[in-house]
DNA sequence: AGTTTTGTTCAATATTTCTTGAACATTCTG
DNA sequence: CAGAATGTTCAAGAAATATTGAACAAAACT
């Protein structure tokens, strides 16, 4: 849930708050073992941009690192890339991987004699646009005729409140119709971007 | 997050799960002092749809469950009523009746002689729209301009890749025009629902 | 076939978010 | 004004969610 007006409560001690511990050297090539793969000042702020994007769909932190590093990078990255980089787990990086890959937020890229396989990101909106829709927006449409019944068999009739229930099963049939207008309309102006 | 298909983890022992412990016996008055407002069934399968739907917005169960039961009452209902009939605390339904009223889904109704405040649904459409647009998306959108500049500004010229990243910053101004497109678009049909 | 590389899964842990409950503020009523 | 009724706030606790890291599986090389 979101904040309205309050300040809330002051942060308890958030270690990973906006930023965190990316490094951000000023830009060195990749040298010895330790600090190798610096992300520059484009990418730090893609990254910053898409997580507070995607936090605002809550969803989870690394998947918009994930896609903000992505998206402000030219060359195709690895698995090991993105870990390196972003310096998160190899679990995160692997189901954040899959969750935008299902989406079609991410493009697999294949290079001829390597075997990790490589990503960039989809910045096309109508696919991006039609992802998410079907991803996260359809399933819950789809068993809405099925809630819609079951709402309807809750009636007991010939209660006095019985009329004013079926005129709110009328509201939410509503509300169906209109999604079934908007949704198309979304992904064809989205196709026009 | 969203789980994509796996069946995750057997849900670690969760006493709150569907349906939880809203009471429901089969429809008696108000009578002694234990078991009093047990919930119709009506009021139980739109609660129940509300608490689903609002999840599917990332919103917490009792926001749901609030304007679940508001929405299969045809009373209004007082803070009281609500905490009674849900059996959640006082605080959970103070904000959460907060949140509501700010988005406008909820409407204040007075009753002549009657100190505590009462409250409706908020079913059309139009205004459900509206509100959750203007508190919820708005926001985000309205800083828009100020994380582009910074996105641009975080460019380094002459450098390989500035081309790249220009046209990544295009996208991104696409985007902004898309949502300046297709908000109004969804308002203006939201009003004919 | 054995070894290495690459990627997935998931229990344990860390973190965030929600709920409760009790203290506090505010407004009514007598 | 005192007391009661009403509603808000917020620290502490509970629950949900995300992240890590190490074990595992699958595929590709030798």
């Amino acid at each position: 849930m979101e904040t309205i007006v309050k300040p809330k409560k002051l942060a308890r001690t958030s270690a990973r708050a906006t930023g965190g511990s990316l490094s951000s050297n000023g830009g060195n090539g990749s040298r010895d073992g330790a600090s190798r793969q610096a992300l520059d000042s484009f990418q730090l702020q893609a990254i910053s941009f898409f997580v507070h994007a995607f936090a605002a769909l809550s969803l989870p932190r690394s998947i918009g690192e994930i896609y903000g590093l992505l998206f402000s990078t030219e060359e195709a990255l690895s698995l090991d890339d993105i870990i390196e980089r972003l310096r998160i787990s190899k679990g995160s990086a692997s189901e954040g991987l899959r969750w935008l890959r299902s989406l079609g937020a991410v493009n697999p890229v294949y290079l001829p004699g390597v075997r990790k396989e490589h990503f960039t990101a989809e910045t096309s909106l109508r696919k991006l646009a039609t992802g998410y829709l079907r991803d996260r927006i359809n399933p819950h449409l789809e068993n809405g005729p099925e809630r819609l019944r079951l709402l309807q068999e809750s009636i007991v009739e010939g209660m006095p409140q019985s009329s004013f229930q079926k005129s709110r099963i009328g509201q939410v049939a509503g509300w169906y119709k209109f999604m079934g207008k908007i949704l198309p309309l979304v992904k064809a102006l989205a196709g026009k971007f």
